[in-house]
DNA sequence: TAATAAAATTAGGTTTGCCTAATTTTATTA
DNA sequence: TAATAAAATTAGGCAAACCTAATTTTATTA
């Protein structure tokens, strides 16, 4: 069994692993995900290394085993899921769900996973678009395409978010966007990168290349 | 905010002072009933003591300052308000709960408990008929009659367990003995206080002093 | 390539919450 | 009351998971 910080250790070399931009997993990228010190990584690549949950190579950084892999989709699993029952059961907001999701994805009990997956009727994607992992450990792919890759005049479906901070969720809501809205994008400014778009066919705002960089679209 | 430990050490002390056998709360009681070593409850004290939580004095031995009483009620509230959720929205059965609520009970936030509470239906007892506090900390009094205390002949209706172990809740299961059930009791045996008892107006079985003295009366 | 910057690692330290073993205090009983 | 037993406490230690500061290794760039 791991322990709670194994345990976001995994999730956090999981989620570094899915990001197509990041080609080597380091000591440093895994420090600044968990927003800890660099020392206190290496320690830890050392235990879960000791564990057989992760492999180190100082050329290729680190990388899950199988059965490192195993464990953290368990636990994205489980987040994901916890996520979805904030949501539509204790009607949290979409930008409130996320921090309580990371306590209780780490509790631990053979079958809280697959009773909690029944009772919320086996969804497929949590409330950010991402794909929930089945009992199995199958996942579907998560959308990569981002709203940054659309075309100037094209229509686009929002189909998950890739930042799940707060800051930006309440931004979305500001902006009345949301799984599924239809986002058009109108031009975009040379000077800065910024885009003007129009959101369920309303009128026309201004937003950020970062801002739509973070949208992921069908 | 309190760690994990000690609010263990806050809802052991808060149910060692709910129990009209306990007089005082020594050092070695709280020990015993958290599987802990003396010495390590002496360290344990000494924190809660600073943090204002407990009052300490030889003699007396501890005691919940008014703070330290909100805190373990609300901890005892959401430990019972998950039982409530693990039963009747997962499925789970009576003698598998107690253990996942254990774990349930220490996620932190701030109004968590009351929306659970909410989607509950804001149920007045947990499933093993224990009160569950309100969010203003107010809690009905606990059921403290024992079966062991009824007459030959009476019948009396099962209103609460005071053991929640899963050894316990599983013999009641298998006599098919739950909240509600109507128990007579038909004589009690001299030599070793055994009884014999009827289940819903069945068959005769015998049990044992012990297992009487944890079924609850109201 | 040499100089510099960045990343990784080591060494040593802290806090939390537990432990064992030894000692002291308190209670019980002959 | 004295002897003994039980309870409480102290002293010192350990593992987990962090940290800072110093050092070494690797990468970048003048």
């Amino acid at each position: 069994m791991n322990t709670f910080s194994e345990e976001n250790y995994l999730k956090a070399i999981f989620r570094l692993s899915q990001m197509p931009t990041v080609s080597k997993i380091s000591t440093s990228a895994i420090a600044e995900a968990l927003g800890n010190n660099p020392a206190s990584v290496v320690d830890m690549i050392r235990k879960l290394t000791d564990k057989q949950l992760i492999e180190y190579d100082k050329k290729k950084g680190v990388k899950l085993t199988a059965h490192g892999q195993k464990d953290a989709i368990q636990i994205i699993r489980k987040h994901r899921l916890w996520e979805v029952f904030l949501l539509e059961k204790l009607e949290y907001r979409w930008d409130e769900i996320h921090d309580i999701a990371e306590e209780l994805e780490h509790i631990k009990h053979s079958d809280l996973a697959d009773r909690l997956d029944k009772f919320l009727g086996f969804p497929e994607y949590d409330p950010h678009g991402d794909p929930i992992p089945k009992a199995n450990g199958k996942m579907a792919k998560s959308f990569s395409a981002s709203l940054a890759d659309g075309k100037t005049g094209g229509t686009y479906r929002v189909a998950a978010v890739r930042d799940t901070s707060s800051a930006f969720l309440q931004y979305l809501h500001k902006l009345k966007i949301s799984i599924g809205t239809q986002i058009r994008l109108i031009e975009q400014i040379a000077f800065d990168q910024s885009l003007v778009i129009s959101i369920d066919n309303g009128e026309p705002t201004t937003v950020s290349s970062k801002f739509v960089e973070n949208i992921l679209i069908s």
